[in-house]
DNA sequence: TTCGCCTTGAGAGCCACAGAGAAAC
DNA sequence: CTGTTTCTCTGTGGCTCTCAAGGCG
């Protein structure tokens, strides 16, 4: 069952907002992120079809359905039979998009109808307008246009051509939107979500795993669930992060020297070291070349942190142990350094590492182990007195083989 | 706003004893 | 060096207790 807009209670949900932890109808979407230049910033993207309460990061083209991360996997692992669907990764926007945008944009999601209902929206409407053409009046500023970052989608189990890609890379499209290479209206030391990797240059970097078509650092929203916001698709880097050999290499930064705490926090080159920034510059030539392209090092650290808790939406203390790493290291204080380009999975591996990832995440457990089952045997059916193993032959209060209990 | 009371949840500790591992022979 | 015996310590589950945090009047 479809949510409703947390906004107007009316309309069925269909963005989700994690700045505002909120899922939102298309109207009231506009209508709340409209209100000044920092809600503009929000990030967005699509609400999940079918938990509808998670952002949506993938488009299953066979079910026609947006899905999240969760839903994506549970529902094309290899037990559910559609592992080869084809799915579109769902990038998110920010500023204030037109709904003609919007239907441009996501027009595999949003028809015709669904927008004009959306837009129909009383409390939305009574607060805006909606105007293909007039972006600025809504958002009250010159630049808007420039805010207004929508993000294409790219076929997963289909890498683009250099062909197909060539009309999004670069210049603006003259429709409203832009594909940008990196934050270039973005202030000094932030990136943009929405930057689009150019990488129609180099398919071979796509197809080998290396290749991140978004690198999305928000320094207003560092939440954990951004992990897959930050790193789009790439699920392949989680993968190499806590997979049997990856993890391993994580280990290996305690030979580091230490990072220097009384710095400053200094904007660094994206060909910094980095699993971020150097991940990003490597499938990002343009990015590269432009040296004046800043991330402060304080939201490479958040992004780390989030690399390490990306291998599970339910992160906690658990996660830590289980992994290896310690909070410690999670918090992104001490010096970090990139396991080195040996951690990147061949091409032709990714599909199983990924596989592989998805099912050690599945067997996961924080659940007490049993190192000597022998024991736990005996302690099943050892008679206790209020919870207290007693001397055999005693009276006892409880009878674990007894199927009632005693007290 | 502060205080006291109550509820809730997390975590530590207790118990007996089989068995693993170390030490002694 | 090898095999046997003895000793020490660990781990096991259900329950109780303690403490901290939060809600409420």
């Amino acid at each position: 069952m479809a949510a409703l807009c947390d906004f107007c209670g009316k309309q069925r949900s269909m963005i989700y907002c994690r700045s505002d932890a909120a899922s939102l109808c298309l109207s009231c979407d506009r209508n709340v992120h409209s209100a000044n230049a920092l809600s503009r910033r929000h990030t967005r993207t699509l609400l999940c079809d079918r938990c509808c309460s998670q952002p949506a990061a993938v488009r299953c083209i066979e079910e026609n359905a947006s899905l999240c991360q969760n839903c994506d996997w549970n529902g094309h692992d290899a037990a559910s039979g559609a592992t080869g669907h084809k799915r579109q990764a769902i990038n998110c926007y920010s500023g204030c998009p037109s709904s003609a945008e919007l239907s441009r944009i996501w027009s595999f999601v949003m028809d015709i109808p669904t927008v004009a209902a959306e837009l129909n929206c009383e409390d939305g409407m009574s607060m805006m307008t909606i105007d293909d053409g007039d972006v600025t009046n809504h958002c009250g500023a010159s630049d808007d246009k420039r805010l207004l970052e929508i993000a294409s989608t790219t076929l997963m189990s289909d890498p683009p051509t250099s062909d197909k890609l060539k009309p999004l890379i670069g210049s603006s499209s003259g429709d409203g939107f832009n594909v940008l290479p990196l934050a270039i209206d973005q202030p000094a030391g932030q990136v943009s979500m929405m930057q689009k990797v150019p990488y129609a240059a180099d398919d071979d970097k796509f197809n080998d795993g290396s290749m991140y078509e978004d690198l999305c650092v928000d320094d207003t929203d560092l939440t954990f669930e951004n992990y897959e916001e930050l790193f789009g698709t790439s699920h392949i880097q989680t993968e190499q992060l806590f997979d049997d050999a990856g993890i391993d290499s994580y280990f290996e930064m305690k030979e580091m020297p230490p990072f220097d705490s009384n710095e400053e926090p200094k904007y660094m080159q994206l060909e910094c070291s980095n699993v971020v920034s150097a991940d990003s510059a490597m499938s990002n030539p343009g990015a590269r070349a432009d040296s004046s392209l800043c991330i402060p090092v304080r939201q490479v650290r958040s992004s780390r942190s989030q690399s390490f808790s990306g291998l599970t939406g339910e992160s906690s203390a658990g996660d830590h142990q289980d992994c290896g790493v310690s909070p410690m290291l999670l918090m992104g204080e001490p010096p970090w350094h990139p396991p080195g380009p040996e951690v990147s999975v061949a091409g032709g591996s990714r599909d199983n590492a990924l596989t592989r990832y998805k099912e050690k995440k599945k067997r996961r457990k924080f659940d007490k182990k049993i190192r000597y089952a022998s024991r736990k045997a005996r302690a099943d059916v050892r008679k206790r007195v209020k919870g207290r193993f007693i001397k055999a032959g005693e009276a006892y209060d409880y009878d674990p083989l007894s199927q009632t209990r005693s007290y």
